[in-house]
DNA sequence: CATAAAGTTCGATGATCGTCGTATCATGCG
DNA sequence: CGCATGATACGACGATCATCGAACTTTATG
């Protein structure tokens, strides 16, 4: 795998917690979860500019919560649904019930 | 209710991740949560200067995680379980489950 | 090759964070 | 009242954060 993902046993709980703890990030995670086909970071949260949204998803991507690859000159990313999953059981389940909530 | 201690349904998503991704304030809810009978803050975290434990417990408060009061010359805490359940569902079992795996 | 599109990198800025030490406040006890 | 105890308030410090704009890289396409 390209540098900067964790493995599932090296994902670190503060590091996911903090990546979730921010609004426009929980979006993008929400919005990866309910897709489930990969899509350019360019489609994701329209409202913020180019550098941060990238700043965004390396924290993701760093934190283990995302996988990304290049295809074209779009990178594409997916939930790490199952490695997030195995290291931390029900946690991104109860966060992603949790944003529809409030 | 004491100020700075808010309603069930204030409960910010934000503010609980935040509180939960500092390693500290983690070990103290979990402390907190094994414990089930109200101790004073200062039998937690003894590593730590009282002014920092005492900086943790306030985020931990306003956050919505803990509830404290006074007692004598001590100030009580307890995890507000049910509370944070009913807003956000499987959130904190999920966490205080993942605090034990890594 | 030239241009366009999609992301990254690099400061920079203002805000927030975790930690500390000291001073302060409230309560209990002699 | 005087003193001890438990906790908060107030700066202060370095670190990190979210955000931005401008410059750069990479890939595709004309």
């Amino acid at each position: 795998m390209t540098p900067d993902h964790p493995d599932s046993d090296e994902i670190d709980l503060s590091a996911v917690l903090h990546a979730l703890s921010d609004p426009q990030r929980r979006g993008i995670v929400a919005e990866l979860a309910a897709s489930e086909i990969p899509r350019p970071c360019g489609s994701f949260a329209p409202a913020i500019t180019k550098s941060t949204r990238s700043h965004h998803f390396r924290v993701l991507r760093e934190a283990g919560l995302v996988e990304q690859w290049m295809e074209g000159t779009s990178k594409m990313s997916r939930l790490r649904r199952d490695e997030v999953d195995a290291r931390f059981p029900g946690l991104l389940d109860s966060v992603l019930r949790s944003v529809a909530v409030g």
